[in-house]
DNA sequence: TTCCTTATGTGAGGTTTATCACAGACGGCA
DNA sequence: TGCCGTCTGTGATAAACCTCACATAAGGAA
């Protein structure tokens, strides 16, 4: 199902599975799947283990009253630890997953992850790196959400991401777990400090170091 | 260094170290713990994998302006997740545990931990079930301090507890990650309720449904 | 008992964040 | 050009939570 040019791409990214041989991983197709698309949601069964060629994916929790929290972001090479999870422990997603610029992937069938995981080494360690990112920043995620004031979590994003950054201030907020209005007036006192300069659907970061050191404090 | 008697035990609580050769886990030593030990804090390197005899162990993050918050708690037949992901990555702890209940421990060195991880599925197992409860355990940790009520998470807590629970509210504060005098006008809230009855660091529950309902309002 | 430490109760006041209700602004499109 | 949908700005208000400052209470130790 996999072409030769998609297989050498799989390995280039996730080379642990070099070891595979080639006919399993032959059964996996390539997917397309457009921006937008909900991939999962919660309580739902999972089927396979996600290889990101490209594109990116939202993780996120919605709350009762309509707003959401980002929890992380899947990006080519990772893949969503959620889903080993749900494969591991046999259980079901604990959260929603969103594509967030379209993806191109490869679908590892559940049979596959698990006899990787019992053969492979390499796939193993993988595996283990991808755990305890993952728990590093769910870690930071919580202290972040329980200590930090809003406006220092927003410094702290706008350091972390490519300047300028297209997004709308709703999309931020979703990032953040908070409104949008929270978001407006806070980059207005940003901008009037100098640390940024606003436009419609773009931040520009004009003093990154002012902002990295107002996220710490 | 240890006895046949301590063995049995780890055996009972860790059943798939079985397989490992007795020769290895007799190298590791029976340590006693005593309450209000730090056992590690952030930054630190990690030594080994620790096996909880008894006891129990509070993994928490602590905030510049003295307020803290639980992450989770390791129970005897649990192992330290944090310990595992420090010995997997190689990196360093990002939180503090500190003994509740003093502890019996036997510590397995880190290189025994990783001989195990190459050779034992059933060790490999355990190893990855206990991150992925870990890992729902903190999406659902930050959910819960994102979107949800003081209130809610109180009643919660009270929910999940044993009762009478035996706490200060200061202790209770600070497994929440709030302020002492508000776990007091909130379960004085509750009280009124008809919901708990409150004795000198004595909480007990009168009402459990109605806490319950409350919680996952 | 008396003293002392620790735990709890409580009011006042402030900060932070959320919510609501609009108004204005921008950009694409007919 | 004019229209329309989306994005952003902004004030008012309220909710939730924190902090400070004490007062009171409960239990243990001398």
């Amino acid at each position: 199902m996999i072409d030769s040019d998609t297989r050498s791409r799989v390995l280039q990214l996730y080379p642990m599975l070099q070891e595979l041989p080639a006919a399993e991983l032959a059964l996996a197709s390539l997917m397309l799947i457009p921006a937008g698309t909900v991939m999962f949601d919660e309580d739902q069964p999972c089927q396979g283990f996600p290889l990101l060629l490209s594109g990116s994916l939202r993780v996120i929790k919605s709350s009762a009253n309509g707003r959401e929290l980002q929890l992380y972001r899947v990006m080519p090479g990772e893949s969503c630890i959620l889903t080993s999870s749900c494969l591991l422990g046999d259980t079901r997603y604990q959260a929603r997953g969103i594509v967030e610029e379209s993806l191109e992937m490869v679908m590892l069938p559940a049979t596959v992850f698990h006899s990787l995981l019992r053969t492979c080494d390499a796939f193993r360690r993988y595996v283990f790196q991808l755990f305890t990112e993952r728990l590093t920043d769910m870690m930071e995620l919580v202290t972040a959400v329980a200590f930090q004031k809003l406006d220092q979590r927003l410094a702290g994003l706008l350091a972390g991401k490519p300047s300028p950054l297209l997004a709308t201030h709703q999309t931020i907020a979703d990032e953040l777990g908070s409104a949008r209005e929270m978001i407006s007036r806070l980059l207005k006192g940003f901008a009037e400090q100098g640390w940024v300069r606003l436009g419609r659907e773009q931040i520009t970061v004009t003093d990154l170091a002012a902002l990295k050191k107002f996220a710490t404090f």
